[in-house]
DNA sequence: CTGAAAGCGCTTACAG
DNA sequence: CTGAAAGCGCTTACAG
């Protein structure tokens, strides 16, 4: 059906190897017969088939990546880094995600074998036993913001736990005393390390600082909720800062809609800096997750593991993260300590 | 380097022939001999290669999407709808993006040869006859929003006229007889095509409207310049259309902070109703377009394509918008006709 | 039920 | 400079 480059040979009169050698360029082929061999490519409209070409000289130009989703404000970010950075050096991205368990994870993850040259993982199914069994030694792989410690790969993370270290005493310094935080959802490591940050710069402060956890999921609704709760009583805190920006925001609609004013009534911070952060209003006070920067940095590792295999650089990287102060926490960019405004 | 099916065969001692038919579960292998062949391979942590079954069967799972952009509110939803789909039907997604020119579009597209069982498409630098250089009439694929119109390909599109007609149909029921409209960057067939509902709308609307055109290129900041030049004058319409969303929302609020109040001095619509659209304040009145629905129902299309690539269904498709009524046109939804709120 | 062989579409030493 | 041949890792008629 399609036409290959047996096609062209016969029709071009010349072995499959030359059409090979004058189609890429490569070795010696005389002006004569690379003119008439790409001639006739032409006019049969021959397209090399990819997946044969990979197969014999083991490069695919092309790299998977293994994501929880592909779409919302946050991997939205994370797969322009990505792509921006593969673009830059020619390569094509393979992408799988979504996998409610870690047999899909597997299965996603073999099926790419063969078809990439290296894998961006980020999955919460991902262990180190897990890579053992369904990635070869042989396929580089970066690890994207897991709890995996394994020495074959590099891994970059997003700084959770200092982020939400840095926010916390930024509440604290803004002279808030009672602070409430709420969470992700259970088992979630970023949730965790959110939280972990949050109660350890309470612990450490020199001031009494009142705390209290809720509980949230991530999701606009789930701060919704806790908004419209807060918005019922009297015993509110005076600053609450939640794992995510989306359950700030929602959170902070529901106070407004119920009566209550932000920041002057409670301050408000979250959690990404996602996009909608600036547009709402007031704007959200948060901490910005480099999220392209970060999936640039992976793919660009990845992809020098890729050309110099050998080279056993497994590194880990923690981006540091920044308080962007906006009006959601009632301070001037001024008054903030080592913060930079937007 | 890596473990091959011949690898397993030699362990297990048995032809690759049988480890491949054990491996897939398809024909008669004693349950003994697969069994053996099963623990060998995972012993021997064997992975197949998808690319060399994929050689052979003429099968690769995996759908190529060429695409303007990976990013953004519009394309995070466009691959959330097209990811959706390929998930539920099991087959991989090979993407490829930001394509300056016709030349690196085709390089994109010759890349996936080999690589994929059809391909979704959507590039402003597509036109019938790069198809035909480009792409083996043996690939399956549909054309997303294009002004192609060949018999060859199913077409889905965003109806950008229509929407666009509706929603100044909308205004001028809602009292405004000044309007002006931004357009979108030049040589975009969304932005004239919405241009021109616009306009027709306009021309033959039983009132005099008084109409002008502003120019803007889809960036926030080009709406945002419009805004500041509008707050500057008095001479102001008394809606204001925008081509798409972040032109609308940038335009609104530099004419809120340059004094002017929005909807009670100008009235303000978009186009796309992005996530933004309900969180800016006030709320953004904008034409939806269903953008995962758009994704997903390309995605099937082309899926049953590749399933029955004879039954020649050619199709074009252009789902409805409608029009989402807030704050931001100073409108009850009820006062709107045939419209729907969020 | 099992194996030897051909072949998918390409590239690359190896000769000439 | 050019071609015949081997081989990448797999699957699938074809025999037995």
């Amino acid at each position: 059906m399609a036409v290959t480059i047996r096609d062209v040979a016969r029709e071009a009169k010349v072995s499959v190897a030359s059409v090979s050698r004058a189609l890429n360029g490569n070795t010696n082929v005389t002006d004569a017969t690379r003119s008439r061999i790409l001639r006739v490519a032409a006019r049969l409209r021959y397209i090399p088939h990819s997946a044969a070409r990979s197969l014999i000289t083991r490069r695919t130009h092309t790299v998977g990546a293994l994501l929880p989703d592909l779409f919302g404000e946050f991997f939205s970010e994370l797969i322009r880094g990505i792509d921006l950075a593969a673009r830059a050096r020619g390569l094509h991205l393979l992408v799988s995600s979504s996998h409610g368990n870690a047999n899909e994870a597997a299965a996603a993850l073999r099926a790419m074998q063969g078809r990439v040259d290296g894998m961006l993982i980020m999955s919460p199914h991902v262990d180190a036993d897990f890579l053992h069994r369904n990635l070869p030694d042989s396929v580089p792989a970066v690890l994207l913001n897991t709890a995996v410690k394994d020495a074959r790969y590099s891994t970059l993370s997003i700084d959770n736990y200092g982020g939400a270290r840095t926010m916390t005493q930024h509440l604290i310094d803004a002279g808030h005393r009672s602070i409430a935080f709420v969470t992700g959802p259970d088992g979630n490591y970023d949730a965790a390390e959110r939280l972990r940050g949050f109660q350890d710069a309470i612990a450490s402060s020199k001031r009494k600082i009142a705390s209290e956890v809720l509980r949230g999921d991530f999701s606009e609704e789930s701060g919704q909720a806790i908004g419209r709760r807060l918005a019922a009583t009297k015993t509110r805190p005076q600053a609450l800062f939640a794992a995510n920006d989306m359950m700030a925001i929602g959170c902070m609609l529901a106070l407004i809609e119920g009566g209550v004013r932000v920041p002057e009534d409670v301050a408000i911070a979250g959690f990404d800096d996602i996009p909608i952060a600036r547009f709402v209003h007031p704007g959200l006070t948060t901490v910005r997750v480099r999220i392209a920067e970060l999936g640039r940095s992976a793919l660009e590792q990845l992809a020098s593991q890729v050309e110099a295999p050998d080279a056993k650089t497994a590194s880990a990287q923690t981006p540091r993260c920044e308080v962007v102060v906006r009006a959601s926490c009632g301070q001037s960019a001024a008054a903030a300590r080592g913060t930079k405004p937007l």
